[in-house]
Formats: structure tokens, sequence, C-alpha cells
DNA sequence: ATGCGTATGTTATAACATAACAGAAAGCGC
DNA sequence: GCGCTTTCTGTTATGTTATAACATACGCAT
């Protein structure tokens, strides 16, 4: 369990996710906010696979632990490390997924695996949109960018 | 009514719609599908306006018309328009929109002011995602890219 | 101790979406 | 025409995702 085919590299797994959490840990502090317990272990649930998890399915594990049962405990878990930016919402799927690269400034784009449901995070080109934006004035405050299709591993050879 | 502010720019919205709604006949009949009266008229309804509706508003429409009045019938309508490229569906707002470019072979890109709710399509730059597809080896089949921000009319000036 | 800000617990419901089956209508080969 | 197939529509029922609203608890500063 030490290394796992992931982000659709193999890496060591537990050092991922612990150096995640330690990362997350230090922001709260820097930032004045808590990592309250749930919070702690929906990130932790949410790290656990670089798959996105649905609300629900998050809930669940939360649920067997004690720590919550209805739907806006893990909605105001996610909303936080979404809004810290330790979580990202992957909206083609209405799931959730850690973020691979807590400390940095970014504007995510996803690459989603139809097949075995791997979420790939990388950085979104800034000319997504080309001049378009620009051109018509458009002031943009966020971007989703998402990507589905098939991840190397899942490709007929 | 024959001139709003619409896709970030004026235009003659009747025009507008009736050549889309002619486009997506003549798309038709070349294809071999049928534009039934279902789906004729939804795409007429998100035509109306170049904000996204959803599934339920749509629906509403054709209630009072008499054209169906439970969700699959809305959703089934919905569906042949996204399959048949005479509309996109918003992934960030669960919604619907009319394509603004029926004809033209594309991968749309939108820009959603979350003041007015307008949503404007541009063409989305190939190189959205950089070099990070190609290098990981991800072979993408759908993309998802939609901007949220301020279009130039709500703007402060 | 009181009051404030933040977080959690809970009820209820809203909003979005589809599975599954039944019936009608259109096209086609004979 | 008749029967066959395909496609579209109608309907029931349910599944899934998300939030409003209000109640309670906790930490901490005044």
């Amino acid at each position: 369990m030490s290394s796992d085919p992931v982000g659709f590299e193999k890496h060591n797994h537990a050092d991922c996710v612990s150096s995640a959490v330690a990362s997350a840990q230090e922001i709260c502090a820097e930032r004045g906010v808590q990592m309250t317990p749930v919070r702690l272990r929906t990130l932790q649930i949410l790290l656990e696979n670089h798959a996105a998890m649905g609300a629900y399915d998050v809930l669940a594990r939360l649920d067997v632990e004690g720590l919550g049962s209805k739907p806006p405990v893990a909605y105001r878990a996610l909303g936080f490390l979404v809004d810290q930016g330790f979580a990202h919402r992957i909206e083609r799927l209405n799931a959730f997924i850690a973020c691979a690269h807590p400390a940095a400034t970014h504007n995510p784009a996803f690459m989603i695996c139809r097949s075995c449901g791997t979420v790939a995070e990388a950085q979104a080109q800034s000319g997504a949109f080309g001049a378009s934006a620009t051109q018509s004035g458009f002031q943009i405050e966020q971007t989703v960018i998402e990507a589905e299709g098939l991840c190397p591993s899942c490709q007929p050879s």
C-alpha cells in the first residue's frame, strides 16, 4: 500500500497523504482558521485516493466514525476545504478531490479518466479562453477546466 | 424586443433565434434524425435568452403549453439537443443553453456572468491543458471549459 | 458572566436526474 | 393492408445532490 498508481503516476501514497495534511495544517495556522477533527478527517478521506468522491460518499465514511451523519456536515467540511484550497470540486462529477498542490496558488485543470475514475490535477494554461475574454471585456473570477477521457493505464494498447 | 444585450453584445435576437432553428432543422434532415415538436419547442425556449436554463425551468415552460409535465420529457429533449450539438450543458450551473454556432464543429468554452446570468459561448483554445495531457498520455475525449465572472454590463464602471 | 464568533447538530426540503415500463406513431418490407 | 421494427412519448417511482433554517455547544475576550 506504500506505492500506488495514482495521479497517473506511481508514487508513495503514504508520503503524499501525510505531507498534504501537514501542509494544510500549517496553512490553517498561518491563516488563523481551524482544522477541526471533521475537517481533518474529511481531508484525509479525500486524500486516501486520487479519485473524486461524492459528498455522500464522504459522509458515509464520516458516519461510521461517528463524525456526523447529516448532509450539511459533509458539505460544510468540504466547503471549508475548497475555500481554503485544500480540495477542489469537480463539476463534471459533482464530486470532490483533494488538492494535489495545496501550497501553490493555482488555477487547476483536471483530467478525469472515465474508465477508472482517477483524476489528475494539472495547471490550467492562462490562455484557455484565448482572447475571447479580454476581447469581450469579460472579467474572469474563476475557471472550471476539466477534461474527460482515458488515462494511460486505461487505453487499449 | 428585436435587439437585446446578449452574448455580451447587442444583436437582433429574433434573427438569431430563427436562423438557429432553421440551421438545426437542416442538420436534422441531413442526419436523418427527427426534430419533433417537443424538441423544437425546447430549442426555441433555450434560444429565447442567452442565459442557461435548468431542466425544470424548461419543463415548466413545456408544461404550460401541454407538451409534457414530467422530468424525463425535458431531460430527453435536452439530451437530444445536446447530442446533436444544438445545445450545451453548463456543468457549473447544472443547466442548459442553446448553442451559439450550431453548424460549426466545436469545443466550446463559456463565460458565465454571476450577476445577470448571461452566458456567452466562445471557442476553447486547444492548448487549454497545455502540454499536461499529451505529456502524461491522457487521451482527451471531451472538455468542460467554463469561466465565471462579470460581463461587461455588470462591471462597476 | 455575558456576549460574540465560530463550529456543529438536526430537521426538513429543494433541486437535479434517471431507471424502468407502457403505449403511440412512423417507416418499411411484403 | 398487415405485421414488424424503431423511435418517440407518457408516466410512475425513485435516486442523487445540495441547502435553508434553526438549535446547541464551545472558546475566548471583555
